[in-house]
DNA sequence: TTAATTTTTAAACACTGTTCAATTACATTT
DNA sequence: AAATGTAATTGAACAGTGTTTAAAAATTAA
């Protein structure tokens, strides 16, 4: 008698839509302005039902960026086409960048908001795999590139790291808006441009 | 009769109290968990009466974010010691990635939080000044780096921009945790090694 | 002393996340 | 078919939020 798991998928999907119905408000209007009593008057339940599918609003909203971190992996995908270990390194960014900018509200939830980490913090110990994978990603890619000769002397972490923080850096403030205030002119074109700089510098980095 | 000019002063007074107020619980718990009425208790006064000397909420961030500018331009100011404009960039380096892992939440309220911006928005005519006068300073000092030789082929505008990002990049992905959990071992030190592993890469800039 | 002006307040409005006792719905057992 | 047990759902309540506003208090000017 099935019963048990047919009810376990009936949950399943209530619990879908409320994902869906948060996603909805949440690339409307943000994290912030979208009120579990708005998810809850979307899918025409009570606010408190939905208490019984997450335990609080920032799990709700690390299930939603762990969406974002599928999408954004599927992308980076692509680029296992490229033999170039060094083609394969600028894909990334120029693909991480393009996402950020078509993605902000994701973007900003994924790397910028504290409400999935803060999530994280209180559950899992310490283990944010969404971003450690996507870490990984850049880490085994640079290292290809420099078993071809590039980034001598530097250290594959950091300089991991140090990538991670041009590309994000660029975003970020585009994202919360210090470009079109510093930048006013160039808002548009500048996070282009200043990808386009920075892969022209890590070219320069194989002797 | 003075009197006019005295109640001014007065407002003056209590404008700076309620400002030293909000930044005393801001510093102690960020800008989210700062309520007006947090405010209002601790200058002894109701809460409607902030509103007669700050349009709203926003506005008194952006106060405190004015003193947060002046902070990190005072520490700037040093290196005009430094005869050597490369010697400068790296030390305005060091000071801006300093101040943000020292006051991070002073950081995050100038170039992270959309608050000081939201205000910006509504009132000015889009001008970040504080912003936008770091902003120079970084401009002009790169500018007498590739007057020097260094940079070559580079846009001075977008450079700045890039280096501007990656600085913010790194501090912002320490600040808002995205280092704990993928370089939790070296979480501390992930930051200035990032720093150094950039001043390199900058020195061989100058061919 | 009266009139006018400024400052301050308490109360209210429309929200927020979250908890919880009570109710409803459903499945299993008698 | 009726009674029991369990899971899902609800509405109300709690304690908070930013902000507005009419009334009251304090201060200044006439």
């Amino acid at each position: 008698m099935g019963v048990a798991e047919r009810k376990e998928r009936e949950k399943e999907v209530l619990r879908e839509q409320i994902l869906a119905a948060a996603k909805t408000l949440f690339l409307e209007k943000g994290v912030e302005k979208t009120s579990i009593r708005n998810i809850a008057d979307l899918i025409e339940y009570s606010p408190g039902s939905i208490y019984h599918y997450f335990k609080d609003k920032d799990e709700i909203f690390y299930a939603l960026h762990q969406g974002g971190f599928q999408q954004l992996m599927a992308k980076m995908l692509v680029i296992n086409d490229l033999p170039n270990p060094m083609d394969r390194l600028k894909a990334m960014g120029s693909i991480y960048v393009h996402f950020g900018l078509e993605n902000p509200d994701m973007y900003d939830l994924m790397f910028i908001k504290e409400a999935p980490l803060d999530h994280v913090a209180r559950t899992k110990a310490l283990q944010w795999n969404e971003g450690e994978a996507t870490f990984k990603f850049l880490r085994s890619t640079l290292r290809e590139c420099m078993e071809q000769g590039y980034f001598q002397g530097h250290e594959e972490e950091t300089l991991s790291f140090l990538i991670w923080s041009t590309v994000h850096g660029m975003v970020s403030l585009q994202i919360r808006r210090r470009c079109e205030v510093v930048l006013a002119d160039r808002q548009e074109r500048i996070v282009k441009d200043g990808l386009n700089e920075f892969f022209s510098i890590l070219d320069r980095q194989s002797s």
